[in-house]
DNA sequence: CAGTGAGCGAGCTTCCGCTTGACTT
């Protein structure tokens, strides 16, 4: 126990684990022939398959999977009073391999910690040894960065003690996480809705969707004229396509400088080549490969993740968490190898990529195909193409620069300072290019890039054929994407490769945000062309703003944004981690006693907690006051209500006498910009339209929309109608063509067995027969000509077969 | 599939990072 209290780097060194280290067996001892015993222990049951072919029968390596212990779940499990002292138990599901690890250590001559090389893997070394209850004597810790055989090997040649001082880093980033999750989120359960979270990782994930949402809704396009020119070559066929070099910044000003081209001269004034390189990427690392997967294959983040899981375990691709650029010599060498056979050495380089953060200590290489040279692989087509693209990338870092040369020629406007510029590039020599191109989620690509331009020659005139000004927007900045937030996150040093994807889902999960399609708008731009001697002016439109699968937050992440950002803006700031991880750092490197830095913390952190209770004692968070109901008088509000956001006519606090009434908002509609009016509108629901055929036609709002309902019926109402709007007569238009389609519904139904039909829906014809539903085979069959025996006769064929298999959605709690 | 929301209030929810299976509803 005196272990996870303040331990000085002196005492480490002088102290308990040196004795690991002074009572260290030779190693030639071991290799006596009854002393065979050795146990390894790695962290995932993949690798440690690996290294026991390299070790050989002496060796029997297990895994760990993971940690084995952490703070009970329950409960906050680290006492603020004493020192921050954690109180760790072994899960409920890592019970069964504590079992197995102790029995084998229990009859193991040697036992070898082989975590990884970073904090949490030193931790698990550390629990292991405490929880397994090892002997100074025989235990030793050992660290390697690739699975070579060399590397392992040299590892169990040197081994060390366990480094408590990073031990004691994970212990402090480990209480912090709990504190701040565990203080947090209760306040939002009592002041929001049940079951909310807030972490120092997942709320500033929320607050990057919240900040970029409100720069889009605060964003004001500027317009600007851009003016491409064509040319005729003194040829008189060929065209040469040219910018000008500055935008233009009004009708006003195109007008003018349309009119002063109409009688200018166009002349080359010069034309200048310039040769560029371009490198290649670094190998592949978490984030990395997330990003390329989703733009090159359009595979979500965990998808990415659930595939590459397949591939490491299959043993064709090494770890697929890591953040660090390192290759193997090993590797190093196979790829070029590689890249000589298949290329030739001109296409060779040698490249060593260098991980950003300085300090990181890289516990696993970059993610890469265990054997380079192997081209294809068996597997599941996705297993394939992820294959592929990881090969590609680590072929291509280890490739010479794509060699190009960039054309410029620039036209003067007779008596005018402005220039038309063409610019071009071509590829001279392609290098790693022929391999690999990285994608880019920049939606405004430059068309005028890479185009190859026509031979043209110095002080030659040009004949202008006509020059269009088009109007231009700047562009708003763009909602994040799943593969985007992950790279935000890394560059802000947040969350670490193991925890991107569940992040992602978790602020999903807690309805914080939400991944969905946003319909664009249109827009009318102006086109302003000078052809000949005639001015035209007209208009076009287009769609701006669509977007698809994209971040999103929601009222309630907005609200419970805000709220975190008011009152704990120490955690909620964008360089809360990265000073945290300097911290970590200091008692890494033992300058720094772990409860000092923790209880700096919370001296700070905790009066806010108490403060943020106090403050908002009876008052609900994130309701907005609008003004009041014109017939009552009554306070109309918005706040997230049990079911989501919701309006609210009079408080029960104050108003005893009568029942508030509630309406939920619509979709689209948020508790940050909805009106009173807006509002108000919302209460008329549900509103009775008039009669249709003598029974009355109404209009409401529920779970899933707005709807009609008629005669017992419910008609769903498109987007493309308002319901607050909507007239008697397109309610019974709706009515109409639900009518028609449940009418077509019924193909066929057989008077013998009512319990069989033959149906039509969303993917064609089908057979729905006892609250089943069976598929009618695309050829050989005409669904309205089929007989209850062919009916019945596929329901028994299909009975027959196993179940179609179900992807599984997600574990349901 | 479909109009919910207080009131009296038990007992529950939650963090981040390591790592893989196991439920077939």
């Amino acid at each position: 126990m005196y272990l996870c209290t303040n331990v000085r780097k002196e005492k480490i060194r002088f102290g308990y684990f040196e004795d690991i280290l002074v009572h260290l067996h030779p190693i030639s001892n071991l290799e006596g022939a009854n002393m065979q015993k050795n146990l390894v222990i790695v962290e995932s049951p993949a690798k440690a398959k690996t290294i026991e072919k390299f070790l050989g029968k002496d060796f029997h390596v297990l895994s760990s999977y993971g940690h084995i212990r952490d703070l009970n779940a329950k409960t906050l499990s680290v006492d603020v009073e004493h020192g921050y002292a954690p109180q760790y138990v072994v899960p409920a599901d890592k019970e069964k391999v504590v079992e197995t690890l102790q029995a084998e250590a229990k009859s193991a001559e040697v036992i070898w910690l082989a975590s990884d090389e970073d904090r949490e893997g030193e931790a698990i070394s550390w629990h292991l040894y405490e929880v397994l209850g090892l002997k100074p004597e025989n235990t030793r810790r050992i660290v390697f960065h690739e699975i070579t055989k060399t590397a392992i090997l040299h590892a169990i040649e040197t081994p060390r003690a366990i480094d408590m001082n990073l031990v004691n880093a994970q212990q402090a980033r480990r209480v912090l996480d709990r504190i701040v999750g565990f203080e947090l989120s209760p306040i939002l359960w009592k002041k929001v809705r049940p079951s909310l979270s807030a972490g120092r990782v997942q709320s500033v994930a929320v607050r990057l969707i919240v900040d970029r949402e409100r720069a889009i809704n605060e964003f004001v396009p500027e317009p600007s004229f851009r003016v491409i020119a064509n040319f005729i070559l003194p040829d008189g066929t060929t065209i040469l396509k040219a910018e000008l070099d500055r935008r233009l910044k009004n009708k006003e000003e195109v007008y003018a400088f349309l009119k002063a081209c109409q009688s200018a001269t166009f002349t080359i004034e010069n034309i200048t080549r310039k040769p560029t390189r371009r490198s290649p990427a670094p190998p592949f690392t978490t984030s990395t490969l997330q990003q390329e997967a989703a733009l090159k294959l359009g595979y979500s983040v965990s998808q990415t993740m659930r595939i590459a899981q397949m591939l490491y375990e299959s043993g064709l691709i090494t770890y697929m968490r890591t953040d660090s650029f390192n290759l193997s010599d090993l590797a190093l060498g196979t790829a070029k190898e590689t890249i000589l056979n298949t290329y030739g050495e001109k296409y060779y380089k040698f490249r060593q990529y260098h991980t950003k953060n300085k300090g990181a200590q890289e516990a696993h290489e970059a993610i890469r195909p265990t054997y380079i040279a192997n081209a294809e692989i068996k597997g599941t087509e996705q297993e394939k193409r992820l294959y592929n693209l990881i090969r590609k990338r680590t072929i291509a870092c280890q490739m010479a620069d794509a060699e190009l040369e960039r054309t410029t020629i620039s036209v003067s406007i007779g008596g005018m300072t402005e220039r038309f510029v063409a610019s071009g590039e071509v590829v001279v020599f392609d290098g790693f290019l022929q391999v690999y191109k990285e994608s880019t989620d920049d939606e405004n690509e430059n068309e005028t890039e890479n185009k190859l331009l026509p031979r043209v020659n110095l002080h030659e005139e040009l004949r202008m054929q006509g020059i269009v000004a088009t109007e231009r927007f700047t562009q708003r900045p763009a909602r994040y994407t799943e593969a985007s937030l992950v790279r935000q996150l890394e560059n802000l040093g947040i969350g670490r490769p193991s925890t991107y994807a569940p992040t992602i889902q978790t602020v999903l999960n807690r309805g914080y945000v939400v991944k969905g399609d946003k319909e664009g708008k249109e827009r009318t731009y102006a086109i302003i062309s000078l052809s000949g001697d005639t001015i035209q002016e007209s208009s076009k439109t287009e769609i701006i703003g669509a977007d698809r699968n994209k971040l999103m937050p929601t009222d309630i992440g907005i609200v419970v944004n805000d709220f975190l950002m008011e009152y704990f803006q120490l955690v909620m700031d964008y360089n809360f981690t990265a000073n945290v991880e300097k911290e970590l750092d200091a008692i890494a490197e033992g300058e720094e006693d772990w409860t000092k830095v923790i209880d700096g913390f919370y001296k700070i952190f905790h009066p806010t907690v108490e403060e943020a209770i106090a403050i908002h004692k009876d008052h609900r968070i994130g309701e907005r006051m609008l003004g009041n109901d014109p017939k009552s008088g009554k306070p109309v509000f918005v706040k997230i209500g049990r079911f989501g956001p919701m309006a609210q006519i009079g408080d029960s606090k104050t108003d005893k006498e009568e029942k508030p009434q509630f309406a939920t908002l619509m979709k689209g509609q948020s508790i940050e910009t909805i009106t009173l009016d807006e509002a108000l509108k919302l209460f008329e629901l549900p509103r009775t339209l008039g009669e249709f055929e003598g029974k009355t036609v109404v209009v409401g709002v529920g779970r899933f929309g707005p709807f009609i309902r008629h005669d017992g019926k419910f008609v769903s109402i498109p987007k493309t109608l308002n319901p607050l709007s909507i007239s008697l007569d397109e309610a019974v238009t709706l009515i109409q063509e639900k009518r028609t389609q449940e009418e077509q519904r019924h193909i066929k139904t057989f008077e013998e067995e009512p319990e069989l039909e033959i149906l039509n829906g969303r993917f064609g014809p089908y057979i729905a027969y006892k609250g089943k539903n069976y598929k009618i085979p695309k050829s050989g069959y005409t669904p309205t000509e089929m007989t209850l025996e062919e009916c019945l006769a596929l329901v028994k064929e299909a009975e027959g077969k196993p179940a179609t298999k179900r992807r599984v959605v997600r574990k349901k709690k």
